[in-house]
DNA sequence: TTCTCAGTTGATACTGAGTATCATTAGCCC
DNA sequence: GGGCTAATGATACTCAGTATCAACTGAGAA
């Protein structure tokens, strides 16, 4: 499976399940729903439960090779990403490929924020909304 | 109702239901759930239907007055805050007490970002979790 | 004050995401 | 191949949030 997890190494099985949804995963290139995968695996006859779609879809968030989003609109979403480091996506609402960028200055203004308020911070979430270049310039 | 939200003026009508949520709202000093507020709207015996509650909470929070926010576990929460200007939310995962703090220097990482990936970014959400002065001492 | 009517309510039923259960299956190591 | 145990998947369930719609009520007009 191309989606960069290696579940030997981290002692999970590597199951029917699992990889049909990496295969799934692997097949989109933006982000996706949990309800769009399942449906992707029931147009392709996959034989993988709902409950494993699920579990694997927590699993790979756990390892890092997916991040979950949560779009505008309150749906929970899905994107597959590079497990080594910390980094923010943005999303293009209109094709929703996504981009990884990392931390940049945000770190800094981060801890300015810690200092102003007196909060020690300790997780933070940003995440971009927009049009990618392709969909700016097709409007 | 002290939280901050005219509803005469943007044309709606000030009802017992709405009346009932913003006390509610008013009676927290952190963030909270719709669940939690039902609850809490049951115990004092308030006459507000469950519809009702949802409603007014997307109200207020498309006037400005409320904002949603995503826990890291994936839980949907409300905040209080001012109406006027864009800002984030600082969140204490001890004691749920936020704190509002503006963009400072977030605007200026935003444009990098949108530079340097092409994207043309027209919403951005930046949440932070961690522990206010008082949880963290008390630790 | 009363009238009027559109905006709002709330009881109910529904949808759809995600989870718990548990007997069965199948990776993995020997 | 055999055995142990993680993982599966069918099913049923919970719970958040929404649609429906008859009944109600807030607010301006008379």
């Amino acid at each position: 499976m191309a989606l960069n997890v290696d579940l030997a190494r981290t002692g999970h099985r590597v199951t029917r399940a699992r990889r049909a949804v990496a295969e799934l995963i692997d097949s989109r290139s933006g982000h996706f729903t949990a309800a769009e995968l399942l449906d992707q695996a029931h147009e392709r006859r996959l034989k993988v439960g709902r409950a494993s779609v699920f579990r694997a879809l927590e699993l790979f968030a756990e390892l890092g090779a997916l991040e979950r989003l949560d779009l505008p609109s309150g749906e929970h979403a899905y994107v597959a990403c590079e497990p080594e480091q910390h980094h923010h996506h943005v999303v293009c609402r209109a094709c929703g490929r996504s981009v990884e960028v990392e931390d940049s200055g945000l770190l800094s203004v981060v801890s300015d924020i810690a200092r102003r308020t007196g909060y020690q911070i300790d997780t933070h979430r940003l995440e971009l909304f927009g049009l990618c270049a392709d969909c700016g310039v097709a409007r």
